[in-house]
Order: C-alpha cells, then sequence, then structure tokens
RNA sequence: GGGCGCGUAGCUCAGUGGGAGAGCGCUCGCUUCACACGCGAGAGGUCGCUGGUUCGAAACCAGCCGUGCCCACCA
C-alpha cells in the first residue's frame, strides 16, 4: 500500500458507497470481466439469461431483487473459474411500448392513424434509440455483472429471424393456425389479449330476468342474464336434457323479444338446472360458454359488439351506442314490452384486461392461434423428471397443473409496434404464404401482389425464445454451442406460465434441449403497509433512491435477506442492515490494514492447488495460527464458507446473507478482534498472517452478494494480485476445523459475558478493574481484559462467585448489590433445578427419549446442583 | 368452486419433535487509540383458537377464526 492509500484508508472512518461504486464499475468494465469467450461447454460453463426488463421500464424492486439474485449466482460462479455469461437485453413490449408513444403523439395532437404505420413504428424506434437502454443504464446501478457488451432486443435483426423462423416451423407443422374464434377482445388497446392476460375481478351487477315466448303456445321461458344487451345475438335456448319440465320443449322454438329472430330451443348438459329457471340464452357471438356450446350444436355466431366496444349494425336501432348504453335501452324497451320479469343485484367474477384495465368483451374475430398440447408434452415430462428444477417445490405442482390443462395460445394482436406475422396474402389467387424473409411473388400463382398480414404477435412469442435467440440460434454460433442450456432463471411467480412454461416448450422444440436446469421461484417484497408495490398505487419504492442513500451493496444485501420463502413487507431495516454490515467491514479491515505487519515471505507461492482451476487466482497468504483463539476463528470461518456456499446453492440467500453478518459483527469483530488487537498493535506478524488471510477469504466470500465494498476493500489488500471479481470463491477447508479449540473459546466467551453481566447488574463503574482469583483453569488473557476482571488474587475475601471466578471485596463494589444479584441468581438456579428434577421423574421421558438427551440433562441438573451449592 | 401460503417479541421476519431467535425499536451503562451507521448489558412472547398424536408440540394431524395469492366457463 503506497502512503497515499494509506493516509486514504487512515482517514476514511466511514465507507460511502456513492463516490466508490461508479469507479468500482467502471474498473470491471475495463477489466472486462464480464464478457467471456464463447468457449467450453453448457456443462462446464455457467450461464443466465436476465428476464428481459420492458424497454419502456424502469428498475423497479422486483427487477431489483431479481437482480441481486442472479448477480450473487452469477459473480460466485465466476469466482470459481467458470466461463460465466450473463446475458441481458430488453424486450419490445408491444402494448406497452406503442401506448408510450401514443401518448406523446397526443401530446402533439397527432394519432397513429394520422401517421400511418411506418411512420409510427419509426417514431416507436427513435423513442427506443433515445430512452430504451435507461433501465440497462440502472442494472449497472446495483452492480449486475451482465455482459454489456452482448446485449439484446427482442426486435434486433437476428432476433427477427429466429421469430420468423419459430412461426414457419409452427405454421408447417400444423400447429400455428387461423381462425374465427372467441376471444378476450380488450376495448382498451383494441386487440385481443390471451387468457393469461386477463384478470378476474369480483363485480356487483344486476341479474335480469327476462321472457321468451315460446312459439305457437302462451307458455313463455324465463332466461337469466347480466349482459341483456347480448340477448340481440341470441341464437338459441338451451335447457338440461334431464330436466322434465322443459323435456316437450326440446326441438321447438321461442321468438326473441325485441328482434323477432325464432330460436331453437336445445338442450345441452352445460346447462345447471338448478340455477334460476334452468334455461339458459345462448349468445356464441359474446360469451365462452355460448360459444362452445353454439359449436357444438352448429348455430348461428351473430356479433353485435365491435371491436370499439360499440353496437354494431347487427344491433339494429341500437346500432351506435356503448355497451353500457346499450344495456340501459334494451332493458327500458323490455320493460315497455312487458317481457322483463325481474332484476336483483348480482356479484360474480368479470373479466378485465391486465393490459388496458378495461372490462373484456368476449367476441369472435379473425386471430392467429398455436395449438399447445404437442408442445406441452415434452415440456411437461421435462419437470416431471426434474430435467428442468422448478424451486420452491410447490411451484413445479403448479406448473404442472397448468400445463396438463395448457389451450389454444391467440397469439395475434392488433398492434402495430411488435413482430408482423410473416404471414403474406396473395391479392391474385388467394394464396397464404407463410415465409421468413419477405417473398416476392406468390409461389401459386406467381402473383406480386402481395399483403402482409396486418397483425403483430403476442410479445411473450418473442420472448419465450429468449434463452436461445439471445445467442444466436437459428445460426450454430458459438454462443449457443458454450452456454446453452442456460444454468439458472429466477422469476416472480406471475410470469410462471406467461414466460417460463412457454420459454421450456419453444427450447425443447427448436435448439432441442431444455432452456434452463433450475428455476427459482421468488417471493414477491411488498410495500412497507403490505399493500402490492404499483407504480399506479402510488406504493413503488425506487431503488435507485435506495442506492442513492445506503448504498448498492446495502440494498442487494437487504433484498436478499427479505427475500424468503414467502412474500414480505419492504423492510428499511433490513437494508440498513446491510448499509451497517459494509461500514463494519470497511473498519474491521481499516483496522486489520493498517495494522498487519505483511512481509513477502508470508505471500504463499507453494500454496496447496486445490480444484480451484489456474485461470483464477487463489489465496496467496497463508495464515499462522498459534493460539486457541486464532484456530477457532479459522474454525468457525471455515465452518461459515461451508453454510454460506451450500445457502447459497440453494438459493436460500437470505440466510446465506444472515450468516455472513453474523460471523462479521459476533465471531471476527465482537470476539476475534477484540481478542487479537494486543498482538496486533505488538506487530505480531503471526496474528498478521492470520488476520490477511482470514480477511481475504471474507472479501472473497461476500463478494457475490456485496461486490462494492468487498472489491473497495481489496484494493487495500498486500495479497492484492488483480481484482475481487476473478478472485477464487473460497472453499471451505475441512483442515482447519477444529473441535476443540471451538469448545474451549466458546467456553471462555460464555465467562467473558457471565462476568460481564454480573458487573452491570452489580452496578460495577464501568472502568473499574476487579480484583478476582479463579479455581481450576487459567482462562486466555482475554477473558479478564475484556471483562475487566485482574484474576491475580490481590483482595480480600471473596464475596462472589461467577462459575468459576471468585470476586474478592473491593470499593467498587456496592455489598447490598451484590448480595442482591446473588439472591435472584439463587431462585434462577432454583428454578431450573426443579424443571430438570421434574423432567427426568418423568418415566416416559427417561425411558423414551434418546439417552443423549436424558444425559444432557442430567448433566444440566448436575451443574445448577453444584452452583447452587456454591453459592451456599 | 378448486389449489397454495401465512398468523411467533412493539414492528418486519427466521425457526419442520428435546429448555423461544434475529434485525429494528425500547431501557441502562460506556466519546475503551477500526467503526457512536459504534461497544457492553438488559427488558419484552399463555408461538391465532380448540381438540388430537407423542415421554415431550411453535413445529405433526383435524376442526375453527383471521388474512394473502393463484387458478376456474353457472348464466
Amino acid at each position: 500500500m503506497d502512503a497515499a492509500k494509506r493516509q486514504q484508508l487512515e482517514q476514511t472512518t466511514r465507507y460511502e458507497p456513492g463516490e466508490i461504486e461508479a469507479r468500482v464499475f467502471a474498473e470491471w468494465m475495463e477489466g472486462g470481466y464480464f464478457h467471456p469467450d464463447a468457449t467450453g461447454t453448457p456443462a462446464e460453463n455457467f450461464s443466465v439469461a436476465i428476464p428481459p426488463p420492458n424497454v419502456t421500464g424502469a428498475l423497479h424492486m422486483g427487477h431489483a431483487l431479481n437482480g441481486s439474485m442472479q448477480d450473487a449466482l452469477v459473480r460466485m460462479n465466476r469466482m470459481r473459474g467458470k466461463n460465466t455469461l450473463w446475458i441481458l437485453g430488453t424486450d419490445h413490449a408491444g402494448i406497452a411500448t406503442q401506448a408510450v408513444v401514443e401518448k406523446e403523439l397526443r401530446a402533439e395532437g397527432k394519432t397513429r392513424q394520422e401517421l400511418g404505420r411506418e411512420a409510427f413504428v419509426e417514431r416507436v424506434w427513435a423513442w427506443k434509440e433515445e430512452y430504451g437502454s435507461r433501465i440497462v443504464e440502472q442494472y449497472k446501478r446495483l452492480g449486475a455483472s451482465c455482459d454489456y457488451e452482448r446485449e439484446r432486443f427482442t426486435l434486433d435483426a437476428g432476433y427477427v429471424r429466429a421469430v420468423h423462423k419459430v412461426f414457419k416451423q409452427l405454421y408447417d407443422k400444423g400447429y400455428i393456425y387461423r381462425d374465427n374464434y372467441m376471444v378476450n377482445w380488450d376495448p382498451g388497446t383494441r386487440s385481443a389479449i390471451s387468457d393469461l392476460e386477463v384478470e378476474n375481478r369480483e363485480v356487483t351487477d344486476s341479474l335480469f330476468s327476462i321472457d321468451y315466448p315460446v312459439e305457437g303456445t302462451d307458455r313463455v321461458l324465463t332466461v337469466a342474464t347480466v349482459r341483456p344487451e347480448t340477448m340481440l345475438a341470441d341464437t338459441a335456448v338451451a335447457v338440461n336434457p334431464s330436466d322434465e319440465r322443459y323435456a316437450d320443449l326440446v326441438g321447438s322454438f321461442c321468438v326473441l323479444p325485441l328482434v323477432g329472430r325464432r330460436l331453437p330451443i336445445i338442450a345441452d348438459a352445460y346447462v345447471d338446472p338448478e340455477f334460476g329457471t334452468g334455461a339458459l340464452k345462448i349468445t356464441p357471438g359474446h360469451d365462452p360458454n355460448d360459444f362452445e356450446i353454439g359449436r357444438r350444436h352448429g348455430l348461428e355466431e351473430i356479433v353485435v359488439i365491435g371491436p370499439d366496444g360499440r353496437l354494431n349494425e347487427e344491433a339494429g336501432d341500437f346500432e351506435g351506442m356503448s355497451a353500457a348504453e346499450a344495456q340501459r335501452a334494451v332493458v327500458a324497451a323490455l320493460r315497455e314490452e312487458g317481457r322483463l320479469r325481474g332484476e336483483e343485484p348480482y356479484t360474480h367474477a368479470v373479466p378485465f384486461s391486465h393490459r388496458s384495465g378495461e372490462r373484456i368483451e368476449p367476441l369472435i374475430s379473425l386471430q392467429w392461434f398455436c395449438r399447445m398440447d404437442e408442445l406441452a408434452e415434452p415440456a411437461i415430462k421435462a419437470v416431471e423428471d426434474d430435467e428442468v428444477r422448478i424451486a420452491p417445490a410447490q411451484w413445479k405442482r403448479v406448473y404442472l397443473d397448468w400445463m396438463g390443462e395448457i389451450r389454444p395460445w391467440c397469439v395475434s394482436r392488433q398492434l402495430w409496434w411488435g413482430h408482423r406475422i410473416p404471414v403474406w396474402y396473395c391479392g391474385e389467387c388467394d394464396e397464404t404464404i407463410v415465409a421468413e424473409d419477405t417473398p416476392e411473388r406468390c409461389p401459386a400463382c406467381e402473383g406480386t401482389s402481395l399483403r402482409q398480414e396486418d397483425d403483430v404477435l403476442d410479445t411473450w412469442f418473442s420472448s419465450a425464445l429468449w434463452p436461445f435467440a439471445t445467442l444466436g440460434w437459428p445460426d450454430d454460433t458459438p454462443e449457443l454451442r458454450a452456454f446453452y442450456p442456460t444454468s439458472f432463471l429466477t422469476t416472480a411467480r406471475e410470469i410462471l406460465f406467461l414466460w417460463v412454461a412457454r420459454m421450456v416448450m419453444m427450447g425443447i422444440e427448436f435448439p432441442g434441449d431444455i432452456p434452463f436446469r433450475d428455476v427459482y421461484v421468488h417471493s414477491v417484497i411488498q410495500a412497507r403497509d403490505g399493500r402490492r408495490m404499483s407504480k399506479s398505487l402510488g406504493t413503488g419504492i425506487d431503488p435507485l433512491e435506495e442506492i442513492e442513500e445506503r448504498g448498492a451493496d446495502a440494498l442487494r444485501f437487504g433484498l436478499l435477506a427479505m427475500s424468503s420463502t414467502q412474500d414480505v413487507r419492504y423492510s428499511d431495516a433490513k437494508v440498513e442492515q446491510g448499509s451497517d454490515l459494509a461500514n463494519k467491514l470497511w473498519n474491521a479491515s481499516r483496522l486489520i490494514l493498517l495494522n498487519a505487519r505483511f512481509s513477502q515471505d508470508q505471500s504463499a507461492a507453494n500454496a496447496p492447488q486445490d480444484q480451484v482451476p489456474a485461470a483464477v487466482r487463489r489465496g496467496t497468504i497463508q495464515p499462522r495460527p498459534i493460539t486457541p483463539e486464532d484456530r477457532w476463528l479459522l474454525s468457525r470461518l471455515e465452518r461459515t464458507i461451508a453454510s454460506v456456499t451450500e445457502k447459497l446453492e440453494a438459493f436460500d440467500f437470505a440466510h446465506a446473507v444472515q450468516e455472513c453478518y453474523a460471523f462479521v459483527y459476533g465471531d471476527l469483530c465482537d470476539w476475534y478482534l477484540e481478542i487479537v488487537k494486543p498482538r496486533l498493535y505488538e506487530g505480531e506478524e503471526d496474528v498478521s498472517a492470520t488476520l490477511l488471510y482470514a480477511l481475504e477469504r471474507v472479501l472473497a466470500l461476500l463478494h457475490p452478494t456485496m461486490p462494492f465494498v468487498t472489491e473497495e476493500i481489496w484494493s487495500f489488500h498486500p495479497a492484492r494480485d488483480g481484482h475481487l471479481v476473478t478472485h477464487a470463491f473460497p472453499t471451505a477447508d475441512p483442515a482447519l476445523i477444529d473441535e476443540v479449540a471451538e469448545a474451549e473459546v466458546a467456553e471462555e466467551i460464555a465467562l467473558t459475558r457471565s462476568l460481564r453481566a454480573w458487573r452491570d447488574l452489580v452496578g460495577v463503574p464501568a472502568k473499574a478493574v476487579l480484583p478476582a482469583v479463579i479455581d481450576g483453569m487459567a482462562p486466555s488473557e482475554f477473558v479478564g481484559r475484556l471483562s475487566r476482571f485482574a484474576f491475580d488474587g490481590v483482595g480480600t475475601e471473596p464475596v462472589a462467585s461467577v462459575g468459576p471466578v471468585r470476586v474478592l471485596a473491593s470499593e467498587e463494589l456496592d455489598a447490598e448489590a451484590v448480595s442482591g444479584r446473588l439472591g435472584k441468581r439463587r431462585e434462577e438456579l432454583t428454578a431450573e433445578i426443579d424443571r430438570a428434577e421434574r423432567k427426568l421423574k418423568n418415566e416416559g421421558f427417561v425411558a423414551k427419549a434418546p439417552a443423549a438427551v436424558v444425559e444432557e440433562e442430567r448433566g444440566k441438573l448436575e451443574r445448577y446442583r453444584s452452583e447452587l451449592a456454591e453459592l451456599g
């Protein structure tokens, strides 16, 4: 360490992340550590494809949590010498992005229709060029060690090729088809959306009962509906085939009020005879169930509500009204005709668009669909066989249940921004051409008047290709060979179906292998008050503000600490705990680095080689334990390394970081550093070596979760040889586990604590050193120093016992307080003895509990009794 | 309607069969030469309720109460 660095370290008594993070990140980028060569095999390498954020997005807590988890694993594996790739990029996010640009246009008083498709799409690209990399920059603030040189976008040229190839192959296999079918129509975006983009909400509507006269009789069938306006499109009335009340009417006709259309009365098992009157009006054009029934019975499909949510020319007098207006008008007309039998409040689940928030209008339209059964089959097997492992375990079940009932996927969207469907229609011979590249002429008639399909693909169609399209598929690239399948995916559970399942299906179908080995479904971080974090509710907490305030390491630590398996409220205290830890590390390091005596012969070029590849620099300083406390520290450290590693590998990030915290605060700082301070100040080389060794390992162990502070401290370490990012991740060394030293020092620590507690309870002045003698053992020097007792026996009468220690009378001691404390201790012991005795008198316990447990209880009783006897 | 969670200290959460834990907050004492974003010592829980299994239950089982999420085509 040169003089300037030493001075910097001496003067900086607090860790200040703000000044450091940007510089450290720039060093990493300059070093090219995040940009691996495409060499090796997927089995040897480690790779992760980031869930691509929307180009319109700003980093939110979900990203920050997700990113913290991925980065922890990515960094750990990189430090293990694996060729590690974390690929990132953004999603074109059809609806969201189109909405942002349309809003801009509106502010200028323009619409996209005025602009025209081509100009509009150009405009969106311009927007993307200007703002699209914002979120990528924000990931850097978090410290995410992505390969920023391999950034991808779901609409870049290579990606478009992949999408076209997939579409064509699925079409050629007969999975993709075009059909007039009932879809979830979102009047807000004026597009069809998939089942997964619909959310059901409880709504209270009116349930209307309407009389439909039966033709040729004076009977009526009373039907119930919450959507009376759709009656204009009714094409039948259905009853249950076993319903005797109506058996004689099946086959005859009703007359539709207001319209006069003849409606066949049909029998279908779907109808519940218990509900209402047991007669159901059938509207195949505007109800998914009725649609199914209609197809079963070959009913006419009439559509009265158009894509704009208004009634069309089929609606006669009601044309042009909105659905709500039409409802009022239809009800009024029915009432006038005396057909309205009743009206009552009715609460039920109603579909709403996840995208626009508007109520879904189910209607029949011409869309592109993808049949999923065949694709799902191997994707089910992959998860059943744990080729793709989903954790926590309950999500495996959820995945399999959903996949078992998978339905066709509506993949077309009536938008302009996105992958325009690679289908062309021939204007001359009606041929439909599906091609990867724009065709010159019709292959059937050689005609050249080809018109491309207007619709674009669902954004998730391209997202589904993410793990392999980003690696260059469909070309056989070095990246694909080195990094596919990827190793790990972490995701929020809400996109398990929307995204994860589809990647598994597409991965197996196209590159021919699963897209990732492990999926970890993480918990949701809620707002501080337990509500959802959401922009619209104003409950979001901005991770960048938190980074600004406490540092990226603090936020990362906090989020990981919060992320147990259950959903959890955002906790400022956990983030603060992270910044406390960073500061603690910084200051403990200052103590070590400014006082340790380092000489080159400590650096062990002959360090034992283990499994860490040569490409990774390994630890360079060897410890020199000479006391039990040294061996204790090293033993505790190795245990911590083993445990933290195990937790990280099991995606148990919360416990991993908490254990790091406990080791640094407890074992290292509260005890070991306090214990060895005298030796350190004397310049002892042995303890210096041990401390530098321990610090190196601690920094490496913590680097995956707190990369900035550890990298910065490492820059002051005398053994430093390059950045910490590529330093070897510590492997626990079982040779350093020392049970004897651990037990011995643990006992001395316990004694120190009880001596301190005793003094506090008796009210001894903090600085007073109390005379005492100790029976039977010669404790380490630190026990007396840290508890401020002098075990030299200089003093008068013993006045109290604390374990093996006899405290001697001195003027600092208040006799009354001492005897008070003594009495309290007697009470405690009596209670404990009573408890243990009762337990041991229980015959069932002695007979059935494991011998070790009984023995332990006997030992305790023994100890309590003898302590009580000593107190007199 | 089906499924999955959760209910533990004032707050946020750990803890899957052998004497209730962490962080924050609170109380008391310390400007001890790494750190006052610090150090030391404490107070504070009939572990939602009721039954059951067990020598032993916060943990396992059943029921109930409260609460959250996912899936679902009864108008």
